[in-house]
RNA sequence: GGAGAGAUGGCUGAGUGGUUGAAAGCGGCGGUCUUGAAAACCGUUGAGCUCGUAAGGGCUCCGGGGGUUCGAAUCCCUCUCUCUCCGCCA
C-alpha cells in the first residue's frame, strides 16, 4: 500500500507517477472521500472525548455520592448521534482503505518509463549462446526421448498444465534445487527457512496478491478462506507480519525451496507447449528483510545471487530492468534474468528479483526498532526467484543436448547427480 | 473427532462495570556508585490513528467481530486461535 500521508499530501504527485504505469487515479473521489473522512473523524472523535468526559463525570458524582439523574439525561443523545458519525466514518475509512489497497507501488526514479515488454531496457548480457553443430532440440521433445517427462500423463492425473517428470529428469530437477539452495545457504549466507503451502487472506494481502490478484490464485474449497501459495515470496515475507525486529536482526535474508500454484488466469493460448508456464512448478526463492536505506544495494546483491545460479551452470542469460508498464503490482523495481533456450531460439524469463520497498511491509505492518529514533519503522522487503527449478531444469536439457539426444550434466550440477556426467 | 481450560504490553503475570493504557516482576534505556564491569539503588520504558507550522491536544487498542451500558479488559453472543486429556494419524 501507497502512504496516506503522501497521498494526503501530494495527490497530483502520486498521480503523476502511477500515470507512468498506466493507472489514472480518480482524484477528484479521492479528494472527495478524504474531506469526508477528516470531518468525520474529527466530529466522531470530538463526540467519543465529550461520552468519555461526562461518563467519568458519572463515575465522580455516584462515589460521592451525589444524584446522577441530572447528569444521565444530558447524555442520553450523545450515545446515538456518535454511532451514526461512527458507522458514517468506518463506512468512508472502508471505502478509502479498498480504494487504496488497489493501488499499485509507486516505481523508483531509475526504472525504465515504458508500456509493455517491449520497452524493459537491457542491463547486461551474459554468456554467449552455444553454436550448434545441429538443430537443438526443444525440451518437450528431449524429455520425451529421455522417457523422462510426460504431459499426457499429467493430463491425466490433472489437467493440462501438470506434467510428470520420472527417472533422470525427475532426479535432475531434484538435483537443481538442491544445488540452489546449497549455494544460497552456503555461499551467499542465506537462512533456509520451510513454511506452510496453504495460506490465509491475510497474508497474500500483505504482499499483494489479494485483492488485485485473486484470479491468479488457487482457492481451496471449503468453509474457510485458504489459497495454494503463487509463490513462497507470499508466506517468507509474512513471517514478519504484525512483528517489530530489533535493528541488529537485519538484514534477514531467507532462502526457501517450495512448490508454487498459480491458476495462470488470462494466459490461455501462452506456452501451452512444455513446462515453461504450468500450474504448478518449484521455485527457490529469496527474500530479504532490510533497513530501508539499504533495499537497492540489496536488491543489487540479491539479483547477483540469483545470477551466480546461472553462471555456475554456465547458462547464457541477460538481465532487464522492467519498464513501469511491465512492472509487478508491488514492486518499485524490478530486474528479470532471462536464460537462453535453444529450444526456442530466444531468452526466456527464470527470475524475476524485486525491492517492494515499504510497500509490503506497510500491507503487513512488518516493522523494525530505528535506534535513532527509537520507534517503530517500515521495513524494506525484497524477493527474487533464485531460480525457478523448472525453467531452469529447460534451459539444462535444451543447452546441454547433444546430437544423440543425451545431456550433458553441467560441472557444478555432478556432486547432486550422484556422479553422473550424462544423462540418456 | 470427543471433553475441558485459556487468549492482557518485548516476556511472565495481576486485574470481574467508573480517572486502568492497564499492578508487579523480568527485559530494555538513562543515571548514581566503580579504574572498568557486575551487583545494588533511582528514574524511565506499548502501538496505531488523528488535529496542529510547532508547542501540544484528542481518539482507538487488553485474540477478531457484534451486543448490553451514561461508562466494558471486566457482563452477554459469536468466530478464530492456543493448551491439556482421550481417540485417530505421517
Amino acid at each position: 500500500m501507497l502512504d496516506p500521508k503522501l497521498i494526503r499530501s501530494d495527490l497530483q504527485g502520486v498521480a503523476a507517477q502511477l500515470k507512468k504505469r498506466g493507472i489514472t487515479l480518480d482524484v477528484a473521489r479521492l479528494e472527495a472521500l478524504e474531506e469526508q473522512r477528516k470531518s468525520l473523524q474529527i466530529k466522531t472523535q470530538d463526540l467519543q472525548n465529550e461520552r468519555n468526559v461526562r461518563s467519568k463525570a458519572v463515575g465522580q458524582a455516584k462515589a460521592a455520592g451525589k444524584n446522577v439523574d441530572e447528569i444521565l439525561k444530558e447524555v442520553k443523545d450523545l450515545g446515538d448521534s456518535l454511532k451514526v458519525t461512527e458507522e458514517l466514518l468506518t463506512k468512508i475509512q472502508s471505502e478509502l482503505q479498498d480504494y487504496l489497497a488497489r493501488l499499485p507501488n509507486l516505481t523508483h526514479e531509475s526504472v525504465p518509463v515504458g508500456k509493455s515488454e517491449e520497452d524493459n531496457l537491457l542491463i547486461r548480457t551474459w554468456g554467449e549462446p552455444r553454436q550448434f553443430s545441429f538443430t537443438p532440440k526443444d525440451h518437450v521433445d528431449l524429455g520425451a526421448a529421455l522417457k523422462g517427462m510426460d504431459f499426457e500423463n499429467g493430463v491425466k492425473l490433472s489437467k493440462a498444465r501438470f506434467v510428470v517428470l520420472r527417472n533422470d529428469v525427475a532426479k535432475l530437477h531434484r538435483a537443481l534445487a538442491q544445488f540452489m539452495l546449497d549455494l544460497h545457504t552456503n555461499e551467499h549466507g542465506y537462512q533456509e527457512i520451510s513454511v506452510p503451502y496453504i495460506v490465509n487472506a491475510a497474508s497474500l494481502y500483505g504482499t499483494g496478491q489479494l485483492p488485485n490478484l485473486k484470479e491468479d490464485l488457487f482457492a481451496l474449497a471449503g468453509e474457510e478462506e485458504l489459497y495454494l501459495i503463487p509463490t513462497s515470496e507470499v508466506p517468507v515475507t509474512s513471517t514478519l507480519r504484525d512483528e517489530i525486529v530489533e535493528a541488529e536482526q537485519l538484514p534477514i535474508k531467507y532462502v526457501c525451496h517450495s512448490t508454487c500454484f498459480r491458476s495462470e488466469a488470462g494466459s490461455y493460448g501462452k506456452d501451452t507447449r512444455g513446462m515453461i508456464r504450468q500450474h504448478q512448478f518449484e521455485k527457490v526463492e529469496l527474500v530479504h528483510i532490510v533497513k530501508p536505506e539499504d533495499s537497492y544495494a540489496a536488491l543489487e546483491e540479491l539479483t547477483h545471487h540469483a545470477e551466480m545460479v546461472l553462471q555456475k551452470l554456465e547458462l547464457p542469460y541477460r538481465v532487464l530492468a522492467l519498464c513501469t508498464g511491465d512492472i509487478g503490482f508491488a514492486a518499485a523495481k524490478t530486474y528479470d534474468l532471462e536464460v537462453w533456450l535453444p529450444g526456442q531460439q530466444r531468452y526466456r524469463e527464470i527470475s524475476s528479483c524485486s525491492n517492494t520497498e515499504a510497500f509490503q511491509a506497510r500491507r503487513m505492518g512488518a516493522r523494525w526498532r530505528n535506534p535513532a529514533t527509537g520507534k517503530p519503522e517500515l521495513v524494506h522487503t525484497l524477493n527474487g526467484s533464485g531460480l525457478a527449478v523448472g525453467r531452469t531444469l529447460v534451459a539444462v536439457l535444451e543447452n546441454y543436448q547433444e546430437e544423440n539426444g543425451q545431456i550433458r550434466i553441467p560441472v557444478a550440477l555432478q556432486p547432486y547427480m550422484s556422479g553422473l556426467k550424462v544423462i540418456g
